[in-house]
DNA sequence: AACCTACCCAACCGCCTTCCT
DNA sequence: GAGGAAGGCGGTTGGGTAGGT
């Protein structure tokens, strides 16, 4: 047997590669080495139509600011589940997926890395819960699992210091809206959708919409806020520089960010839609009941467990 | 113009799952 | 049911390139 073929891909293998797809479809990958057609291992084949040569390819098209916003979410959602998430991206491979994810972490990183103060600039404002990593520099990057611990960095960011950066690229929870609302949208139909939720992470759900279940986020404030001419959201930069500026009175003492509920899986798809809908009213009524509103610090409303997710990547076969 | 840096992206590697015999 | 092959997937790496100094 001849060397495997290892490297760039030739015009002509795409070719050969591409003729044995029409022949045959997309399977069988390993014939195309045993007939000789190329010195390509099985796997490479299938990488190479999977990422390139597939049809209906987004190749060389940059992200959208839609398709930004949709990764953000679905990886809150899934982790990185890079194949899953691509199903819902037409045109995007799974490989697209994980190369946008990974330069934006690097991207983000380097943005907070600038952000944190300096040792002899200490920040008077960074109150003592704060957690370390915000308190001090770290020489290591910190590593973000999901754009909940983004979301977790940013806000507490902006609860705890006079941080000013353009998150422009970042897309959180609408918070003010989140704040602002009292009822769910039950009435929106949900397109079909299998769920599988991952444990132990923030779920906050988008404004936008979103090629799946928009579950509706509970939010159980059971007062309006002094401060609710708040229309814009968190992607609005000057949203940011307005929420950094609110203290934890400002707010009224009645903010908590809800966690969403815990996305039950498994049974038909209805009834599983309803049950999550069931299970996020109950637990709306539950908390308002369990947690009668108290003049408390915004960031003490923030779930206690919040700020664990800045913690070293999980492996995702660990969710 | 040369160098540096950051970013993008194609492709590989290794592990896990599924399928087939 | 066991074992091997193939396929699928996530993590990682390295080359190319654009932009900045």
């Amino acid at each position: 047997m001849s060397e495997i073929k290892k490297g760039p891909w030739k015009e002509e293998e795409d070719q050969v590669l591409i003729k044995h797809v029409k022949k045959y479809g997309p399977r069988d990958w390993s014939s195309i080495r045993s007939k000789g057609l190329l010195q390509r291992t099985g796997k490479s084949c299938r990488l190479r139509w999977v990422n390139k040569l597939r049809p209906n390819l987004k190749n060389g098209v940059k992200f959208s600011a839609e398709e930004e916003r949709t990764v953000i979410e679905l990886q809150a959602q899934f982790g990185n589940k890079w194949a899953r998430i691509a199903t819902y991206m037409p045109g995007r491979t799974d490989n697209d997926v994980k190369n946008f994810w990974s330069s934006r972490q690097k991207r983000l990183a380097k943005i907070l890395r600038n952000s944190v103060p300096q040792p002899s600039k200490p920040q008077k404002n960074i109150s003592k819960e704060a957690p370390d990593l915000l308190k001090a520099p770290s020489v290591e990057e910190p590593k973000l699992n999901s754009s909940a611990d983004e979301r977790a960095l940013v806000v507490s960011q902006h609860c705890s210091s006079s941080y000013t950066n353009n998150f422009d690229t970042i897309n959180m929870v609408p918070l003010p809206e989140l704040v602002n609302s009292t009822s769910l949208p039950f009435d929106q139909e949900l397109p079909p959708l299998e769920f599988t939720p991952s444990e132990k992470k923030i779920c906050i759900w988008p404004q936008f919409p979103l090629p799946f279940p928009h579950i509706p986020v509970q939010t159980n404030f059971g007062q309006p806020l002094e401060h609710q001419e708040l229309p814009m959201k968190l992607e609005d930069s000057d949203f940011l520089d307005y929420f950094g500026q609110l203290s934890a009175s400002d707010l009224g003492g009645n903010v908590q960010v809800p966690l969403a509920p815990s996305c039950s899986s498994g049974q038909d798809q209805r009834s599983s839609e309803i049950g999550v809908k069931r299970e996020m009213a109950e637990i709306g009524v539950k908390r308002e009941m369990e947690y009668p509103l108290t003049p408390d610090s915004f960031i003490n409303d923030f779930p206690l467990d919040m700020f664990d997710y800045i913690d070293p990547l999980q492996s995702p076969s660990g969710w």
